[in-house]
DNA sequence: GATGGCTCAGTGGATGAGCCACTCATCCAG
DNA sequence: CTGGATGAGTGGCTCATCCACTGAGCCATC
């Protein structure tokens, strides 16, 4: 287990991040001044200034010389960067749609790997499939999983389906623990795959895009606590 | 025009980015110290930072207290939030995996924005139509246009595809000087658009998918040169 | 010889005072 | 009524300085 204690600035961004998801400062309005903010929370402005960079690359606010810091109206105009950090903060209100991209994008790009998967990624698929299967715990069996996600998008050829898919995963992995189930019996897990990793390696397209909804939508079932069998 | 100067934190993000970028320093390889990075380019080591902090917000870049910073290997581990970034450093190697991306997403959310939109995204889409029609210049044309998709987006009822929508808006946008051909002539930019835009206020979802598929590849075609007509 | 603790050089983290540049509302002179 | 000057308030940026962390190497100990 690594240790990251997190520094200053990102207890800052988290802080500032909470009172505009929150509603604090709401979309359209002027967050105070640098120096009231970095007063408010006790540290230099040169820190929050950090801070609010930071915030300003994620596109959630927007800084203007001798004007000021304005919430920006992440809903209308983010990008999926922003998913781990409303997940987070209200994870219920995304899981449906995020399942639902999850589903019909991963039919998508799983499809596309079908027809354009290359030796190595097959390679590395059995490579991945046997070490869910061979996991240890639920924990393992579920990062190899995500591998594979990775894998799969990779040998689709698109790179930018490769990001799409990566959003994802980020949006995925900070609350991974709570949609854990499908991992806790690793061997079955493995079964699950076997269909979609087949197809994929045997380079049928069709049957890919079906084995993926059916994959997904298994796991997605799972998740939310359906029983498994 | 909005004369948006950039701030010297701007310019450092931008020189270190395409440093990165053009290989000079590679994914695994650790920057040279801040203090040294601030002597090269004639900054405070507190700018440096700043766009450092940017960088990492970005996932170019990972900062380790005690260590130093080492670009990552964006290429696997990143998000579409680097599409713009990319695209505007090495364009052509990313325009036929963008263009099949929004072509394939666009059809799947089209479909959906058919079955789930409401009047007021009809109406919204009525309008924009009428300015891409009505439009003096091609570049007001194409902001239209732009605006047209996010409704789209919008009207799936799904957040994460207006996120995936925004994200592939972002890439365009900064290079949309270059693609600017199909909006040539406005009024025969919104002819094409018109079916797309009748299936999904029909809410004809399967009519919506082909319009889409129809109305991207042929923009693409434009785009790319092909003469109009 | 292997172990464990120490030191030290180099790195990023954070501070706080200070000055500069920009924006906007206001006011006043023409 | 217009146009320019003013000033308060904002963020941009610098500087000098100190703190905290990491990793390599040394060395006494076992």
């Amino acid at each position: 287990m690594i240790i990251a204690r997190d520094t200053l600035v990102d207890a800052l961004v988290a802080r500032l991040r909470d009172d505009v998801l929150s509603g604090r400062y709401p979309p359209g309005a002027y967050l105070p001044s640098e120096r009231e903010l970095a007063a408010e929370y006790g540290v230099t402005r040169t820190s929050l200034k950090h801070a609010l960079s930071r915030l300003g690359q994620l596109g959630l606010v927007e800084t203007k010389h001798g004007v000021g810091t304005r919430v920006l109206d992440y809903l209308s105009s983010g990008g999926p960067e922003l998913l781990p950090m409303l997940v987070v903060a209200n994870g219920p209100d995304w899981l449906e749609e995020i399942f639902q991209t999850r589903r019909e994008i991963g039919a998508l790009v799983y499809a596309h790997a079908a027809r354009r998967r290359r030796p190595e990624h097959c390679a590395d698929l059995r490579t991945l499939h046997g070490a869910v299967a061979a996991a240890e715990t639920a924990d393992d069996a579920q990062l190899a999983e995500c591998e594979i996600h990775r894998v799969l998008a990779a040998a689709s050829g698109n790179r930018v389906y490769g990001f799409l898919v990566n959003s994802l995963l980020n949006a995925y992995l900070p609350v991974r623990q709570l949609l854990i189930a499908p991992f806790r019996d690793p061997g079955r897990a493995a079964e699950r795959l076997t269909p979609l990793i087949d197809a994929v390696c045997a380079g049928e397209a069709e049957e890919a895009h079906a084995a993926a909804t059916r994959y997904l939508a298994e796991t997605e079932r799972l998740m939310l606590g359906g029983e498994d069998r």
